[in-house]
DNA sequence: TTTAAAGTGGATATGATTATCCAATTTTGC
DNA sequence: GCAAAATTGGATAATCATATCCACTTTAAA
């Protein structure tokens, strides 16, 4: 029901919330997402396009998320990468129903507006406070081979 | 968010179950519903696979709704066509997530599940039934040219 | 029995999504 | 300035969803 696309976008930012202020690599991104990378780095400069995610090139450059993650919906994201389509006239073009959905429209269209709602009502600080066992994405792993040294 | 073919497939099952029981040639279906022809039959023929219409060749055949109205779900339909697909495990395989999806997935899921539960406590009946002024998909039209002759 | 109506199945085309590759550009540090 | 690290942009491939076409089969009625 959710693209690709939007998985991927999705697991970047959660990556990237996590890590946030902090920059990070495509590379990075996609080995600990599991997502192809030359295809993450196109989703990575839509986000960017979008002033979700501010990227710079070069030596220490990288991926920032552009907003503190309390302030991020995965709306925003996911309408960043695949707007989420609303009903908003008859798709039929039938002049008599215009913007009155008929019913069957109408629900689909609530379907939607469901959806729409709990990803407004989601930020990434949510998701990354959430009290479950396992860290969002992240599996169980040894540290980093240098986890010192933080780039400051 | 939904396919193209969820909608065909929702049009046509309307307009079968406006007109149930009684049996509807593909043409007229793919008329009213304005879905392409040829496509359209694809699709009922996934649908009569999976016991929602039956189809009948010959003259006078047709398709038709294989259940009264009041029986049959949207979901029904969707998922002969489409399923919804929910997120079981966790999507990147990570072994100590497994089936305790992290809160990212957590929430996909969910927004899957509301609309699969709003799908599944809608039936064809219900639609039909709207108190709406608009009858679903079908514009206000003059009636057929020969709307008599009920076909027994 | 012939004919016209109707769906079936298979082949094929078209378009969008997903994915990959690479040369070019930017940037930092030496 | 040079080299290495990083993203960018464009070209291209692979796959899936959407759509079309047509010869064939089934069926009912004349």
């Amino acid at each position: 029901m959710f693209s690709q696309t939007v998985e991927y976008a999705l697991r970047a930012i959660v990556f990237l919330a996590d890590k946030s202020p902090e920059a990070c690599t495509t590379e990075q991104i996609a080995e600990r997402t599991q997502v192809p990378k030359p295809y993450l780095s196109k989703v990575l400069q839509n986000l960017s396009r979008c002033e979700i995610v501010r990227t710079q090139r070069g030596v220490g450059g990288g991926v920032t998320l552009l907003r503190p993650p309390a302030e991020l919906t995965i709306l925003e994201v996911v309408n960043a990468v695949e707007p989420i389509q609303r009903i908003a006239t008859c798709p039929l073009g039938l002049k008599s129903h215009g913007k009155n959905l008929c019913p069957l429209h109408r629900r689909m269209d609530d379907a939607m507006a469901s959806v729409e709602a709990a990803f407004r009502n989601t930020t990434l600080a949510e998701i990354l406070a959430e009290p479950t066992g396992s860290p969002p994405l992240c599996d169980d792993r040894k540290p980093e081979r240098k986890p010192a040294l933080a780039r400051s």
